[in-house]
DNA sequence: GTTGAGCGTT
């Protein structure tokens, strides 16, 4: 009763499914529940996953036992802000097996031909297959480029955790990430600072303008100043154009973004 | 550390 989407479909023939869409990456079912419940008997909750990564998709299905309570929960919940994030709530449009879907109500199953077209990107391991054998190099370039780059992103990131951890399909306890992120980005903190000094040595050239995004926010003067006062290589071209003469430019002609009153 | 158009499992 508490845990949903592990046992399959229930029956979903007289229930009425919902689309949520725009939820974190994070919100599980169990966080969906009782926000859904309070305007209604919810019957299955179940948020797609990555077959991959095992992480949520950002949306979610939830089933309500009655149109009504749907409805309401439609009207109730669309546009609400659930851990930070809008959330969209409306009516299923297709079913899990591309039914088409009323109301969300299934209204007429349809043939197995038409079974797998319902969703525009291809698996992981169809594309993979697909790319390989065929190797099409029409269409798109830089849409397939781009898609291609994602999925090997991820995909080497999902194995280079697998090799890490066993396999242990945990995805309900990620309650206790905060804890072990916290604790990595302190270590991670530490040791960019051991290594700062490091690199000291290695590229005087670059660290001569490690920053120059929050010298706009407050100095103006000392900005200007520190470079001229500061270089401290002459060097043999008087003519710094290693420096975009626009950023030079625009750094003069407007450095007081906080007397903004005047502009405006 | 986490992207953000859209429709789904045992």
């Amino acid at each position: 009763m508490s845990h949903f989407g592990r046992s399959g479909p229930p029956d979903i023939t007289d229930t009425y499914s919902l689309l949520v869409l725009n939820i974190t990456f994070r919100t599980t079912a169990d966080d969906l529940f009782p926000l859904f419940d309070k305007y209604g008997k919810v019957v299955d909750i179940f948020i797609p996953r990555d077959r991959r990564t095992g992480e949520s998709r950002g949306f979610a299905f939830v089933r309500y036992k009655y149109a009504d309570e749907a409805q309401k929960a439609v009207d109730r919940l669309d546009g609400k802000v659930v851990d930070g994030r809008e959330i969209m709530v409306q009516f299923a449009k297709y079913g899990p097996n591309a039914e088409r879907i009323t109301k969300g109500r299934i209204v007429e199953p349809v043939p197995r031909s038409k079974i797998r077209s319902r969703s525009p990107r291809r698996r992981y391991r169809e594309e993979y297959r697909d790319r390989d054998h065929y190797r099409r190099k029409s269409r798109s370039r830089s849409l397939d480029r781009y898609d291609r780059d994602k999925y090997h992103r991820r995909e080497r990131d999902y194995h280079h955790r697998s090799k890490s951890r066993s396999v242990s399909p945990d995805y309900y306890g990620d309650r206790g990430r905060g804890r072990n992120d916290d604790e990595r980005r302190s270590h991670r903190s530490r040791s960019v600072e051991s290594a700062s000094p490091t690199r000291h040595s290695l590229s005087p050239r670059r660290s001569a303008s490690p920053r120059r995004s929050p010298s706009r926010s407050r100095s103006e003067s000392p900005d200007r100043r520190s470079l001229n006062g500061q270089s401290p290589v002459p060097q043999r071209s008087p003519t710094p154009r290693s420096l975009s003469p626009r950023h030079v430019t625009r750094d003069s002609r407007s450095p007081s973004p906080r007397n903004s009153d005047i502009d405006e």
